[in-house]
RNA sequence: GCCCCUGUGGCGGAAUUGGUAGACGCGCUGGAUUCAAAAUCCAGUUCUUUCGGGAGUGGGAGUUCGAUUCUCCCCGGGGGCACCA
C-alpha cells in the first residue's frame, strides 16, 4: 500500500475556516449544558508570539476542547494586555506612536494565534487599550472612589530627576535609574491609592477556600500579607535630665515578653520624634540625609550596615521606672511598617545584638533553657522559636514563667494601664496606582483650584487619550499636552487641569476576566453574564504572576462585587501555573550570543552556521531575546504545523515543570504526526465500519485491540481532566503502537475490521484537544462528513475495562521471585497454594521455613521465610 | 535567616491508598527494506555478573511482610519572602 503523507500546510488553514464557518467555538449563555470557564493570562502584545505563549495556550485549549466535547457549554476568549512600558520605550526608539505599535502588534499576533488552530471565541476579542475597555475602567474607579475604597494620599517615591518620573523599585539598580542612570531621589508625592489593604484578613482567610489553587501559591500570598500578631504600646519619654516629655514613643512587637531585656527604641530616620531630634543635632539631620539618600530597594537595604544615631531621648521602662532605655534613629526601621518604632531586645534578636554590640549597648538576657539559667550571650542571639524547653529569667515577675505564658500577662497588665493592646500587623500595603506616563487609562479625576479633587462626571466618560504624544523631552507627554490638560471643573465649570497620571497597568488585567463575560455590554461588567460564568473554572498562566496579578484580581473582584456588579468573591476557582519553555545557549567568542538556528553540531562540538567559529553550548535556560536561544513558533508552525508545535509543547514534561525545547524533540512529534496518520489512512482503506453493527465474534487481537482502547480512552480523559498531559499523551503513543501492529495481524474478519475503525475513529477523538487540525483530517478519512470538534466525547464501554485475569508477582522476602496470571476472583488461599507450588518459589524456599504468606489480592504475594 | 518545591537509566520523565521501579518519548545499538540514502518497520537498551544471581530511585538511619512513596538527619538543585520588630 501507498504510504500518504499528512499536510499540515494544507490541512491546518483548511480545518480553521471550517471551524469558523460553523462557529463553533462561540460561547452562548442560553443553554441547559453546565458552563465552563475557560482562560489563559492573556498576551501583552510585544510583537510576535513565543514559544512560552505556544505552551499556555496549547495548554488552555486541549482543556477547552475536552470539556466542550464532554458537553460544557464553554467560553474561551482572547484578549490583549496592551498598555504599558514597552509601547512608550519603542516609541523612544523607534519615533512611532505607542497605539500605532501596539495595535499592529495585535494584528500580527492574532494571525499568528490563529496559526495554532484554538478554539477561541474571537467574537468576544478585546484589548485594555480600547477605549470601550478603558473607559469602562474609569467608571469601575468612580465606583470604587464611591464604596470608599479608592484614597489620595503622599507617599514616598523613586524619583528619577532626569526622567522625571517615579520609578518602581526593580527599575532602580544601585540607587539609579535604570534608563537614565541618574542618582534617584526619595520623593514625596500625592498619589492615589487602591485600600487593598483593608481586605487583608479577607484575602488571606479566603486563601484556605480556594483548594484549586496550587499550595505553593497559596504559600506565596500568605507570606505576601504577611499577618503578624503582636502587642502595641507606649513608652513615656523623657530628656537627658529626666524630665518628662509630651510625645510618647508607640511600638510593635511580637515578643513583648522580652520587655525587661530591651537595652533600646530605635526609630525610623523619618520618624516623628527623629525629624523632631534633628533641629538641633546636625548629627541627626546628617544621618537623615544619609538614609534618604539610600535607595528604597531591597538591595540597597540589605547590604546598609545597621547604623543609628542616639537622639538625646530616653524611654522609661514601663514596668520599672528605674530602668531608662535610650532613643536611637535607626537605619533598620522602617516607617512603613508598624509603628515605625521598636524596642531593641538583643539577646534575643540577630540584628539588635549587632545594633547593640556596636553601640556598647547591655546585653540582659531574659529567656534561658531551662537547664541552664545562667547561660551568656555575646556574638549570637538566644531565639527560642521552636518553643522548647525554656524559661523567663531576669524578669521581675515574669521569671519562672514560660514564654506564652509571660506574653499573656505582659499584654493583660498593658490592657490594665491602658497604654497597650494586642495588635495584627500586615505587611500588604495598600496599592498605589499612579503612574506618570502616558500609555495607560487616565485617571478620571479633575484638579480644580476652588473645588480640588473633583470626579469626572460620568456622563463625561470616557476621558480619552490623545491619539498622539511627543517624546522628545523627559517626563509624561499628557503633563505637557495643554489642549488635552485643560478642561473645566465639573462641579463649578471654572477652568480646570485633567489628572495627567494614568492608572497602573495591572488595574487592566484585574478585571478583564469578568469583562469576557460581557464583552460589548454598555456597563463594565453586566451582572447575570457576569454570574453566570465566573468563577473562572480553569485559569492557567506563569508563576510570576503568582503574587500582583493574582492578589489584585482577588481583590478587584471583591470590590465588584461591593460596587454591585457581581456576587462572586474569588475569581479564579482552579489555577494552574504553567512551566516555562527552556533552550540551551550558545556563545561564541566573536559573535556573542547565537541563535539556535545558526548553531550547528559536528561531533560534539557545534559551530557558527556562516563563519564556522566554534561556538560555546551553555547552560539551559528561559527562552530570551536577550541570550537569542529562542525558537520562533511562526518558523515551526509554518515547517511542522501547529498540531506539531502544540503537541510537542504538551509532551514528555509535566506541564508545570520546565520544557526544553530542542530541534530533535520538534521532530519526533512530527514523526508521530505522519505515523499516527498513516495508520489511520490505511485504516480508512479497509472495507468501512462506519455505521454497522458490532460484529458478535471478536478475535483474540481485536478483542485486545478493544479492551485496549477503551482502557485508553478512559486514562486520556481522567489525565486531561487532572492537567496531566503529558501522561495522556504517552497513552495515545501506546495505543497508536498497538493499532499499528493489529493492522499488520489483521486476519480479514468482521471482527478485526471492526476493531481496527473503532480504534482509529476513537483515536480521532481523543487527539482532538491536543491535535485538531489532524484530528479533523483522521475523522475525514474515516468517512465522517461532521467536524469531530463538534462531536461528543466517546462513551467507555466498561465491560472491556474489566480483566478477568490479573498478573501478580510473588515476592520472598520482600524480593521479587515470579510471577503468576490467577483469575481475578481467586480466594486469597487459593492464590498463596498457587504461588508456594511455583518452581522458583520452591528453589528460593529450599532450607527456609515459611512463616507468613501476605497475599494482596491483585497486587501481590509476599512469602515470609526464614 | 525563614518558608516552599525538587532529586529515579545517556536524556525528558512514568509508577491510584506503601504492593512487579524505569510506562511513554528522545537518544543509542543491531537487523529488515533500498543500488544507495531518506523515510519506514522489527528487536534490544538501569548497572553488574562466574548467567545461579547481585545491586539499584541524592546519602545515612528508621517504621513495615514490603518504601521512589511514610518519619528523622545530612547533601545537592530550584523558587518565594526578608532589616517586618
Amino acid at each position: 500500500m501507498t504510504s500518504e503523507r499528512y499536510n499540515s500546510r494544507q490541512a491546518e488553514p483548511k480545518w480553521q475556516k471550517a471551524w469558523e464557518d460553523a462557529g463553533v467555538f462561540i460561547a452562548r449563555e442560553n443553554t441547559n449544558e453546565p458552563k465552563y470557564f475557560v482562560l489563559e493570562m492573556f498576551p501583552y502584545p510585544s510583537g510576535r508570539i513565543h514559544m512560552g505563549h505556544v505552551r499556555n495556550y496549547a495548554m488552555g485549549d486541549v482543556i477547552a476542547r475536552y470539556k466542550r466535547a464532554k458537553g460544557f457549554n464553554v467560553l474561551h476568549p482572547m484578549g490583549w494586555d496592551s498598555f504599558g512600558m514597552p509601547a512608550e520605550n519603542a516609541a523612544m526608539e523607534n519615533n512611532v506612536q505607542p497605539k500605532g505599535w501596539t495595535y499592529e502588534n495585535i494584528d500580527t499576533m492574532r494571525t499568528q494565534l490563529k496559526s495554532m488552530g484554538l478554539s477561541i471565541d474571537w467574537t468576544r476579542e478585546f484589548a485594555t487599550c480600547d477605549v470601550e475597555y478603558y473607559g469602562k475602567q474609569q467608571e469601575i474607579f468612580l465606583d470604587f472612589l464611591d464604596q470608599g475604597l479608592v484614597e489620595r494620599r503622599k507617599s514616598v517615591v523613586n524619583w528619577d530627576p532626569v526622567d522625571n518620573t517615579v520609578l518602581a523599585n526593580e527599575q532602580v539598580i544601585d540607587g539609579k535609574g535604570w534608563r537614565s542612570g541618574a542618582a534617584v531621589e526619595k520623593r514625596e508625592l500625592s498619589q492615589w491609592f487602591l485600600k487593598i489593604s483593608d481586605y487583608s484578613q479577607e484575602l488571606l482567610d479566603a486563601l484556605d477556600e480556594l483548594p484549586g489553587w496550587p499550595e505553593k501559591v497559596r504559600v506565596m500570598q500568605k507570606n505576601w500579607i504577611g499577618r503578624s500578631q503582636g502587642l502595641q504600646f507606649s513608652f513615656e519619654l523623657e530628656d537627658e535630665n529626666a524630665n518628662l516629655l509630651d510625645e510618647k514613643l508607640t511600638v510593635f512587637t511580637t515578643r513583648h515578653d522580652t520587655i525587661f531585656g530591651a537595652s533600646f527604641c530605635a526609630v525610623a530616620a523619618d520618624h516623628p520624634i527623629s525629624i523632631k531630634a534633628s533641629q538641633n543635632s546636625t548629627e541627626i539631620s546628617d544621618f537623615r540625609k544619609e538614609c534618604a539618600s539610600l535607595g528604597t530597594s531591597e538591595e540597597a537595604i540589605e547590604t546598609a550596615e545597621k547604623e543609628g544615631v542616639f537622639l538625646g531621648i530616653y524611654a522609661r521602662h514601663p514596668f520599672d521606672q528605674s530602668i531608662r532605655i535610650p532613643v536611637y534613629a535607626a537605619n533598620f526601621v522602617l516607617m512603613g511598617y508598624g509603628e515605625g518604632a521598636v524596642f531593641g531586645c538583643p539577646a534575643h534578636d540577630q540584628r539588635d545584638l549587632d545594633f547593640a554590640n556596636k553601640y556598647g549597648l547591655k546585653v540582659t538576657p531574659v529567656v534561658a533553657p531551662s537547664d541552664d539559667l545562667n547561660f551568656t550571650i555575646t556574638d549570637t542571639a538566644f531565639i527560642d522559636n521552636a518553643g522548647g524547653n525554656t524559661v523567663m529569667i531576669n524578669s521581675a515577675f515574669l521569671d519562672g514563667m514560660s514564654v506564652s505564658a509571660a506574653k499573656k500577662e505582659i499584654a493583660k497588665r498593658f490592657e490594665e494601664l491602658g497604654t497597650g493592646e494586642q495588635k495584627i500587623n500586615y505587611r500588604l500595603r495598600d496599592w498605589g496606582i499612579s503612574r506618570q506616563r502616558y500609555w495607560g487609562c487616565p485617571i478620571p479625576i479633575i484638579h480644580c483650584d476652588d473645588c480640588g479633587l473633583v470626579p469626572e462626571k460620568r456622563s463625561a466618560l470616557p476621558v480619552i487619550l490623545p491619539d498622539e504624544a511627543s517624546f522628545d523631552l523627559p517626563g509624561n507627554p499628557l503633563d505637557r499636552n495643554d489642549e488635552w490638560k485643560q478642561t473645566s471643573c465639573p462641579k463649578c465649570g471654572k477652568s480646570a487641569q485633567r489628572e495627567t497620571d494614568t492608572f497602573d497597568t495591572f488595574i487592566d488585567s484585574s478585571w478583564y476576566y469578568a469583562r469576557f463575560c460581557s464583552p460589548k455590554a454598555d456597563k463594565p461588567v453586566e451582572a447575570d453574564k457576569a454570574n453566570y460564568w465566573l468563577p473562572v473554572d480553569q485559569y492557567i498562566g506563569g508563576i510570576e504572576h503568582a503574587i500582583l496579578h493574582l492578589l489584585y484580581s482577588r481583590f478587584f473582584c471583591r470590590g465588584l462585587e461591593k460596587a454591585g456588579y457581581l456576587d462572586v468573591k474569588e475569581p479564579f476557582a482552579n489555577l494552574f501555573t504553567q512551566g516555562m519553555v527552556t533552550h540551551m545557549t550558545f556563545k561564541g567568542e566573536n559573535a556573542g550570543w547565537v541563535l539556535p538556528e545558526l548553531a550547528i553540531k559536528s561531533g560534539d562540538k557545534w559551530t557558527h552556521k556562516d563563519t564556522g567559529e566554534e561556538l560555546e553550548a551553555g547552560s539551559i535556560i528561559k527562552m530570551s531575546k536577550s541570550k537569542k536561544n529562542v525558537v520562533d513558533p511562526e518558523h515551526i508552525i509554518e515547517e511542522y504545523g501547529a498540531d506539531t508545535a502544540r503537541w510537542y509543547m504538551l509532551s514528555d514534561s509535566p506541564p508545570d515543570r520546565d520544557i526544553e525545547w530542542t530541534a530533535a524533540g520538534a521532530e519526533g512529534a512530527w514523526k508521530f504526526t505522519q505515523k499516527l496518520w498513516r495508520t489511520v489512512h490505511l485504516i480508512s482503506q479497509l472495507p468501512s465500519q462506519k455505521d454497522k453493527s458490532v460484529p458478535n465474534e471478536f478475535s483474540e487481537n481485536a478483542e485486545g485491540l478493544r479492551k485496549i482502547c477503551h482502557q485508553t480512552l478512559k486514562a486520556v480523559g481522567s489525565d486531561i481532566e487532572s492537567l496531566r498531559f503529558n501522561r495522556s499523551i504517552a497513552r495515545i503513543h501506546e495505543f497508536t503502537n498497538e493499532l499499528t501492529a493489529k493492522l499488520n495481524n489483521c486476519d480479514g474478519s468482521d471482527g478485526d475490521h471492526f476493531a481496527l475503525f473503532e480504534g482509529a475513529s476513537i483515536l480521532s477523538h481523543i487527539i482532538a484537544p491536543m491535535m485538531p487540525h489532524l484530528a479533523e483530517e483522521c475523522w475525514n478519512q474515516l468517512g465522517n462528513d461532521t467536524l469531530v470538534s463538534l462531536e461528543p466525547w466517546p462513551t467507555v464501554d466498561e465491560s472491556l475495562i474489566v480483566e478477568n485475569s490479573v498478573t501478580m508477582a510473588v515476592q520472598i522476602n520482600g524480593k521479587r521471585r515470579a510471577e503468576i496470571s490467577v483469575p481475578k476472583t481467586m480466594e486469597k488461599s487459593d492464590i498463596e497454594k498457587v504461588a508456594l507450588e511455583l518452581d522458583n518459589v520452591k528453589r528460593n524456599l529450599a532450607g527456609l521455613k515459611v512463616r507468613k504468606v501476605i497475599v494482596v489480592p491483585g497486587r501481590i504475594v509476599n512469602i515470609v521465610a526464614n
